[in-house]
DNA sequence: CTTGTTCTTGACTGATCGTTTAGGAATATT
DNA sequence: AATATTCCTAAACGATCAGTCAAGAACAAG
C-alpha cells in the first residue's frame, strides 16, 4: 500500500555502479548521484541509505553483473583449464575499447578504501578468494586428467594467475598505452595455454 | 632579505608525501594536512601552493627519495640481470612489515587519479616507461654476455616485470592477505634468476 | 470518497571543503 | 634604529559536502 516507487531500483543502481566504478567512493558527491540518477535527494536516501551503503550496494551490483559474465566459464560443472582461458579471454574482450579504461571496480575500491574501510575490505578478500578457488579448481581437473603440465603446481598457478592479473587491470586504468595491458594479457593467455598437454 | 621560514619544507614535504601515500588525493584533506605538518594553513599554501600543486610535489618527492633508493641496483652502470634481481630483493624487503600496507604510491594515483588528471598521468606513464627501460636494459647486457636463456626476449620480459610488479603491489595494498603478495613477489623473483645461465 | 501509507519534492541543516584576507611578528638591509 | 620584506597567525570566505525535514502528491485499502 501507499504511493509506489517511482523509478527502478536497480536500474539506478546500476548508474550509480557506473559512477563510483570510474571516479571511486571519495571522488562521487551525492550531488553528482542525484543528477546522474535522475532521481531526488531524498528519494536516493530512502532507497539505499547513506553514500557508503550505496556504495556497497553498487559493489555487490557489480560482482551479480560484471563479474557474474565474466566469471561463466569458471562455474560451468566441471569447468578445467579451458574455463580458465575462457574466463581470461572474456576478459581481453571486456577490456578492449577505449571506454573501458575503468579497470576493476573491486581493485579500486580495495586500493581506495580498503585500508581503512573493513567491509570494503572483506568484499575485496572474499573476492581474490573466491576466484583463485575457481581457478585453482580448474587446474585440478586438468590436472586429475593428466593434461596438466608437471611442473604446474596448481594452487601455486592459481595465485600467479590472480596476482598477475590485477596488475594487468591495474595496467589497464593507469597507463594510456593500451600496449602495456594488452601485451601482458597476451602473455597470460598464451601461457597457461601452454600448461596444458596435447 | 626578510623573515626567514620557520620550518624545513623538505622534512614537510616528506610528513605530505606520506599522508597522501596512504590516504590518497581525496581521502587527504587540507586540515588534516596542517595538523599532520604542524604549520599554519596560510604557510602551508604559500610554500606548496594548493592541495593540487602539493600533491604533485610529494609525488616528485616519491621519485626522489623511496624510488630513487629502490632502483638503485639499476642505476648501477652497466646493470645487469642481476641489478634487475637486486632491485627485486629490495623491493621485497620493503613491501614486508605491517606498517607497509600502502603499496605504491606512484599506482595509487594513477589509479584513483589518472583517469582525470593529466599532469598525474604524466608521471605514471613516464615511470613505467622509465622502470620498463631499466629492466630492458639489464636484460640486455645479460643477454649480449650471452648468458640470458634464449627464449627470453628482453622487451617482452622487461614488459611482463613492470605489468607482474603492478600485480604485487596492488596486491599489497588491497589484500590482508600477507601471503598473496609475497607468495607472487618470491615467484617472480625465482622465474628471473632461472633466466640467467649458468 | 475517505483514510492510511508511502513516495516525491525542494528547501534547508550544520559541517567541512579548499582558499584567502588582514594584521602582527620576525628578520635582513640600510 | 628605521625600513622593507617576508613569514606567521587567526579568522573568515563562499562553495560544497553528506544528510534531513515538512508538506504535498500518489496510490491501496476500506
Amino acid at each position: 500500500m501507499g504511493r509506489p516507487i517511482a523509478f527502478d531500483p536497480q536500474e539506478k543502481l546500476h548508474i550509480a555502479m557506473k559512477l563510483f566504478w570510474e571516479r571511486g567512493y571519495e571522488a562521487t558527491s551525492m550531488q553528482q548521484l542525484v543528477q546522474a540518477l535522475g532521481i531526488n535527494r531524498f528519494s536516493l536516501y530512502n532507497c539505499y541509505g547513506d553514500k557508503e551503503s550505496l556504495f556497497q550496494l553498487a559493489l555487490d551490483h557489480y560482482f551479480k553483473t560484471v563479474i557474474r559474465r565474466l566469471i561463466d566459464p569458471l562455474l560451468k560443472e566441471n569447468a578445467d583449464i579451458y574455463g580458465v582461458i575462457g574466463y581470461l579471454q572474456l576478459l581481453q574482450t571486456a577490456m578492449t575499447g577505449k571506454g573501458s579504461r575503468w579497470g576493476c571496480f573491486v581493485q579500486n575500491a580495495g586500493i581506495e578504501r580498503g585500508l581503512h574501510d573493513q567491509q570494503t575490505q572483506q568484499r575485496v578478500d572474499d573476492w581474490y578468494l573466491q576466484l583463485e578457488t575457481l581457478i585453482r579448481n580448474g587446474l585440478q581437473r586438468t590436472a586429475e586428467a593428466g593434461r596438466l603440465r608437471e611442473r604446474v603446481q596448481p594452487d601455486l598457478a592459481a595465485r600467479y594467475i590472480v596476482t598477475a592479473l590485477q596488475g594487468i587491470i591495474a595496467m589497464r586504468r593507469s597507463s594510456t598505452d593500451d600496449q602495456r595491458y594488452a601485451d601482458s594479457l597476451s602473455f597470460l593467455i598464451s601461457e597457461v595455454e601452454d600448461w596444458v598437454l596435447n
